[in-house]
DNA sequence: GTCCGGATCTTT
DNA sequence: AAGATCCGGACA
């Protein structure tokens, strides 16, 4: 993806993900998946994003400069992976929350942490570029399903930002993580 | 320094 | 329905 790519609304990056490919690349070999579902976090005003807690710490590289990945452990064992995208001047990352395989990859990628698991991606990767070696992102068909939009999910304590309809995932496709209803 | 709560998944 | 298990942020 070019870098302008992902100097957009954060929502509008997390949409746009959707169909496109991810590749994962380690000394064991290739793997790549479609994406099929993502959700958008975004700067400080938003009370479900890691960004509200404060700008520094492990939540800074979302201020950084989009196009880059934010690894960050959850629950004390899961990693999840996100995609550094916001406007110029903002706050954001996407977290990629389910793929459809499509090459070398042997484990589930419906969910964020199962995701992380089956592509080997762990936070020494926190930072990396998702135009670079080890991580890359890649145009895609357009999709054939429709685009659905709901809440996210496991944000319930976000006061009235648990129901902004961030969550973007392609309608009836298997491998979505969690089945819901399109706003 | 202590304390607490999670953008989850697996097992009971 | 509960447990695993560790980090960042909030307080003192």
């Amino acid at each position: 993806m070019p870098s302008a790519f992902y100097d957009r609304t954060t929502d509008e990056v997390a949409r746009d993900l959707l169909g496109a490919i991810l590749i994962r690349r380690t000394a064991d070999g290739l793997m790549a998946g479609r994406i099929v579902e993502a959700e958008a976090y975004g700067g400080p005003e938003d009370l479900a994003s890691h960004a509200a807690r404060s700008a520094t710490g492990r939540a800074r590289i979302m201020f950084g400069p989009g196009g880059r990945a934010y690894v960050y452990l959850i629950y004390g064992l899961h990693n999840c992976l996100n995609v550094v995208a916001h406007r110029p001047g903002e706050a954001g990352a996407v977290l990629l929350r389910a793929l459809e395989p499509l090459v070398g990859v042997g484990a589930p990628t419906n969910g964020p942490a199962r995701l992380c698991r089956a592509l080997g991606i762990d936070r020494s990767l926190n930072g990396a570029s998702f135009g670079g070696p080890a991580l890359q992102l890649v145009a895609g068909p357009v999709p054939a399903e429709p685009i659905a939009i709901g809440p996210r999910i496991g944000v319930a304590y976000a006061g009235a930002w648990a129901e902004r309809p961030c969550r973007f995932w392609l309608e009836g496709n298997r491998y979505v993580s969690v089945k819901g209803k399109s706003v």
